[in-house]
DNA sequence: TTTAATTTTCAATAAATTTTGAAAATTCAA
DNA sequence: TTGAATTTTCAAAATTTATTGAAAATTAAA
């Protein structure tokens, strides 16, 4: 196989893999060609290695921005902007899980927190099963959230060093 | 809070939760009906309750059983089938991990070691970043598929006490 | 069997999401 | 300043995904 047809292979895969996870397929081709990028590239590399439209990337990688995957980056004597992503898959990972803590567990553990608190007759069996099914969730999450704190913090090294010996 | 005006919080929020997962809506909302009701419904009962046509909660809950969260359940005297979902939240998560471990990581795995074998001059600077990269993928896929294997085969208990001693 | 109840399928339709591209806004060198 | 290069915006169009509902298939009681 060629890095040409390697890179094509990537990019889409990589893209599929995305849109499981909640991310358009897109931003997660932005995100593997950048990956495999050695140096910055502009818009226009980006609109002709992935055949797309200009808005269509100027869109993507600001989400990407947001997400805190990739970095707008100024190259003296240039006036275009360039873009590169962290290539250091821990670090992309963290990243991911710190970004969708906050965009989906926090606020799921906050609404939980609240739908427990429901009046009713607790020894009706609707609403023994609804709260003993919300509070399941609620301390599940809640432990997943300290968990997933630890990873965030924790240095690569360190932590998966430590967890693959925990687990032998 | 009303048990009704609760319900119907908690559905349509798992139902937007599941969609940033790769689940589909609907598919999800079926699944928190499930897990709130504490004796197994019908296809009718689904329908009303969500307001959805006979074929969406047909197929919706034939994928739900195909990923393991949901059981059709025979009742004695009745016609009409049955369905219940699984309410151990530690077992619904495992479940979810095994089947997106299979159906994701898995085949990404497989087409990143194939794709680390291109052809090139190592030398070349696109050739190194791209298998830098692909390779530092594979390894930490490699390892995060270890970690979610003995999950899978662990007990809640054991799981969760130890890696929050481990963490402590 | 026959028949009515129930489930499944799937083409047509609807809804949601993504993409485009051209106009507007911004940036910066001269 | 001016104006060319570049980026951003966003309404319209294209595409993808989800939903409907009625016909076909299946099931089980009579």
């Amino acid at each position: 196989m060629t890095l040409t047809e390697a890179k094509a292979q990537f990019i889409s895969s990589w893209g599929a893999f995305g849109s499981h996870w909640g991310i358009n397929r897109t931003m997660a081709q932005i995100h593997a060609l950048l990956l495999i990028s050695p140096d910055p590239i502009t818009q226009d590399d980006i609109m002709e290695q992935l055949s797309i439209s200009r808005g269509n990337v100027n869109m993507n990688t600001r989400d990407l921005i947001d997400w805190g995957l990739v970095d707008r980056v100024l190259i003296p004597g240039e006036r275009k902007e360039f873009f590169t992503a962290e290539k250091d898959i821990w670090k992309v990972s963290t990243q991911i899980i710190k970004e969708r803590k906050k965009r989906e567990l926090d606020p799921m553990l906050k609404l939980l927190t609240q739908l427990e608190e429901i009046e009713g007759d607790k020894k009706d069996k609707e609403v023994k099963q609804f709260v003993e099914t919300i509070g399941g969730i609620r301390k599940f999450g809640g432990q997943a959230d300290k968990v997933l704190d630890v990873m965030i913090k924790a240095d690569e090294s360190w932590f998966l060093g430590s967890l693959l010996k925990f687990f032998k």
